[in-house]
DNA sequence: CGGCGCGCTAAGCGCTTGCTCACCTTCGGG
DNA sequence: CCCGAAGGTGAGCAAGCGCTTAGCGCGCCG
């Protein structure tokens, strides 16, 4: 990070969602591009709707953002990098294995659903990034499943858990999580955090050992 | 059923994934159509891709479809009709809630992970269709919600299964299997059949009553 | 054999798209 | 009090879009 770089916002990028995207026109033009993309899809809005949304003139997104793939990339590389950051954590963190795991899939559903919004951009506009900066987002995905994975293999090595096929079972259960930004709604019955805790009880059933 | 057998069951035109779609002129642009729609979704495809696919002229394709739109409907309808016949296949043949449970599973995976091609349109393009058609669409979900419903409180009723929120954990079950479209892989390691395996056993366990 | 209708094509219409460019403000520093 | 950079606008371009239309070839029936 350059020392230049003056930002008001104190080092909490999660009290403010898009805090580090600076100046104050770029993270309006970009948080309308989220709100566009989630609701129509990428291909299916405008640069006219993004500005529009933003309040400002089709012409104004040029002056921050090369073209539209690489807004759409700025959202998918912040949003992975959080994604990730929350699945380290609670795979690095202190605990049993169940007690991790247990808290990686209540902190990521919980992120998928309080942030659906962004999420559903996130996973599902992946194959409109160009070539290069897909490559780059894969890599990061690479390393969620990762974080999974060593879970549930400290949990077998451990005789916690049960599972016969890992990586078969970190691909269920990462999905399972991901898919929770495609069908849920802020008006439904569920808030974020009973969906969380709902989500990590079917969770370690899937993997617990039988007693 | 054994794996990795090649079956043409020749009795059976559901067998041939687009034998109700006639004349011939009409499947082949519909089978285009859900080739193009898959790999770059709905908005990103052209109806001259569409139509060149099939080897057909761009206004061809008016000829036998009013709009693109209606394209995409008979894709989803057809494909949603297939998923419905699926799980009401299971949820009302015969054995305990278990064996039901099993059948529903592995069955609609097998079809989400052979068929993802047709999958990925039928389970992530819907808000490309018109509110009538979509509308249409989702009654045909609703059902689908309520075959493994039906499953799951049997299976409570019955003292087989544990399953504090069953709403809730029938959400998970479709989310689950639904999700397989999307990172199904056809030159992957795993086969339709193995997947099918893994996740009736994965769901099972979620409901299982502790022994 | 003549004519008719169906399936298809070549050409293109009206419109929207992502993006550009000439120009206009605003404003802190000399 | 002027200046130049930074950030914004209105108008518009080239390309591509969904879709239409005039007309062509060809199998079928009298």
């Amino acid at each position: 990070m350059s020392a230049a770089e003056e930002t008001a916002e104190p080092h909490d990028d999660t009290a403010k969602p898009w805090g580090e995207v600076t100046p104050e026109a770029a993270r309006k033009l970009l948080v309308a591009a989220v709100e566009a993309f989630a609701e129509r899809g990428y291909h299916a809005t405008t640069t006219r709707d993004i500005a529009g949304r933003a309040g400002m003139s089709p012409a104004a997104l040029y002056i921050h953002y090369k073209t539209k793939e690489e807004l759409l990339h700025r959202i998918s590389r912040i949003g992975h990098d959080k994604a990730l950051e929350i699945l380290q954590a609670a795979a690095g963190g202190p605990g049993t294995a169940a007690e991790r795991l247990d808290g990686a899939v209540r902190s990521f559903v919980r992120w998928h659903a309080e942030r659906h919004t962004t999420a559903r951009v996130v996973q599902y506009e992946l194959d409109a990034l160009s070539d290069e900066h897909r490559a780059e987002i894969i890599e990061l995905r690479r390393r969620s499943d990762t974080a999974v994975r060593r879970i549930l293999n400290d949990g077998v090595k451990a005789g916690e858990f049960d599972v016969p096929d890992v990586p078969g079972t970190t691909l269920a259960v990462l999905s399972l999580c991901i898919d929770v930004a495609r069908w849920f709604n802020a008006q439904g019955r569920r808030t974020p955090d009973e969906v969380g805790a709902l989500y990590a009880d079917l969770v370690l059933r899937m993997v617990a050992a039988q007693k």
